[in-house]
RNA sequence: GGUCCCAUCGUCUAGCGGUUUAGGACAUUAGCUUCUCAUGCUAAGAACACCGGUUCGAAUCCGGUUGGGAUCACCA
């Protein structure tokens, strides 16, 4: 059975576009396997936890379309999915690894450590717990036991070297003596993301690991925790981080990087996903544009790239409007009238629907539409070209479009395309003159068709 | 700085020793369609970081150099 999972920390306000990309691997490859996606909530940093963060973080995984089996909301057969509610699971593993000799307690205060680190810094050596407390474990102990002292458990860090086998990036090989003891309980008695990590993907039976290279250097440190445990191993992948036009990881001071930002934006969540499935991956066939389901049946994690992409916002909004122009106009104008709603903004239904054809091929995303068709729902009221000299022009457009008894854009077409002929001016000028008394602006949907729905009283009235 | 990872057009990528004048997509430029802007179609420019080696033959294998990135917490 394959179980893959997404473990994300409530450390920021949303979940971050390159944690989606992880996602949607771990998702498809589990559904490729027909095994199951989890969501784990990793909570175990309590003073960088942002109120609201998971719930918002939840939320947007269920906006994206990547369906748990398994979750903190959905629940499931290994709940709880929320590592602040299984303190006392960790704890008793922790512990078991000091019985088993392989982790020890420590009562060092931070600031020793903090100095000891600066002095390591300065010789130029490796900043590493000197393991003080190890060295006098019984009399630690002891300590702790008579004065209630807070105290860590330390990871052991055996002698020798870890190597194992990525599916991204091969074999990998690193010597223990670059590992520190790593913490694995804290002292407030919440674990490590290493500890939580390990027990919680061990015992919620995850078979494959896909995440972010950032974990790479403290993968052997894991290993060394599933062999105390012993533990079979899973499968790691790690995939390489999207980045900045720079190149430096994709972060929110240089991109906007939270997952909903692009949502709000009325960026669809299929072309975003199908875009991410493109950063580190390329479809057999090359193609571009594909479903979710298209993409479960030809994804494998062998074809996952090494080189780590940059995130490219003009693609995505590109790849966008390919979907905008694939839906029908019933399903754009829906999403239209719901994405105004949320924004508090009502337009009228019938307008709406008739404007769709007009400018589906015109908008990239659902935020563009309103700015081109803004004119369709009130008089502009600023002119990007003054036409208070054309007065002349306009009355004999007017007086020309008032004799139109079946308002149809065809029937106005021709009209002024008479008027036009008979007034010996260029066309795109004088189509220019009408264009902007209509809507305000240089660049709007086709004019005749504007017009139409407009209304005749309408038009009139705004020439 | 130590450790680890990475290296094909501006960007995303195809390529997995000869079929390659290195293919596609976004972006850019030009043209056609056209009342604007788009869409659509056509075309153009644009890349194997560098140096060695292996080989009859290297973008593809190996080594080094350079460059980029990640990571070194009682953060994840």
């Amino acid at each position: 059975m394959t179980r893959t999972r997404i473990a994300p920390s409530p450390t920021g306000q949303d979940v971050h576009v390159g944690s989606i990309a992880a996602a949607l691997m771990n998702f498809a490859w589990a559904k490729k396997n027909n095994g199951q996606f989890i969501i784990r909530i990793e909570d175990t940093d309590r003073t960088r936890l942002v109120k609201g963060g998971e719930e918002k973080m939840l939320d947007t995984f269920d906006r994206i379309g990547l369906k748990a089996d398994e979750s903190p909301k959905v629940g499931g057969p290994y709940a709880p999915y929320r590592q602040s509610e299984r303190l006392e699971i960790y704890k008793k593993h922790a512990e078991e690894l000091v019985v088993k000799g392989k982790a020890y307690y420590c009562i060092c205060a931070p600031d020793r450590l903090t100095k000891m680190r600066e002095v390591q810094q300065a010789k130029k050596q490796i900043p590493k717990y000197d393991r003080q407390c190890f060295l006098n474990q019984e009399e630690i102990v002891k300590k702790i036991m008579d004065n209630k002292l807070p105290y860590v458990i330390r990871l052991l860090i055996p002698e020798g070297k870890i190597e194992f086998e990525d599916v991204v990036r091969g074999k990998i090989t690193i010597d223990n003596s670059n590992l520190d003891d790593q913490v694995l309980l804290k002292s407030d008695g919440f674990p490590t993301y290493h500890l939580g990590v390990v027990v919680d993907d061990h015992l919620m039976k995850i078979t494959h690991i896909i995440r972010g290279e950032e974990w790479l250097p403290s993968t052997p440190k894991h290993i060394i925790l599933y062999q105390a445990f012993e533990w079979d191993l899973p499968v790691f992948a790690h995939i390489s981080l999207l980045r900045n036009p720079d190149k430096s990881k994709l972060s929110k001071r240089k991109n906007p990087v939270w997952t909903s930002w692009y949502l709000d934006q009325g960026i669809f969540s299929e072309a975003l996903l199908n875009y991410l499935a493109l950063m580190g991956w390329s479809h057999p066939e090359g193609k571009e544009i594909f479903s979710l389901d298209e993409y479960i049946k030809v994804f494998d994690i062998k074809d996952i790239q090494k080189t780590a992409p940059v995130f490219d916002p003009v693609k995505l909004e590109w790849m966008n409007g390919v979907y905008l122009r694939k839906y029908p106009v019933s399903s754009i104008k829906y999403l239209v009238l719901e994405f105004y709603k949320k924004q508090k903004i009502n337009l009228p239904e019938e307008i709406v629907e008739k404007t769709i054809p007009l400018i589906k091929e015109r908008i990239k995303k659902l935020s563009d539409y309103l700015p081109l068709c803004e004119f369709f729902f009130k008089k502009p009221n600023i002119y990007e070209v003054d036409l208070s000299n054309k007065k002349e022009l306009l009355k004999q457009i007017k007086d020309e479009l008032e004799k139109i008894s079946d308002w149809k854009a065809n029937n106005i077409g021709e009209s002024m395309q008479g008027l036009v002929k008979n007034l010996g001016i260029k066309a795109g000028e004088f189509f220019m003159i009408i264009r902007i008394s209509m809507s305000g602006k240089k660049i709007s949907p086709p004019l005749n068709e504007s017009m139409e729905i407009l209304g005749k009283e309408e038009c009139l009235k705004r020439l």
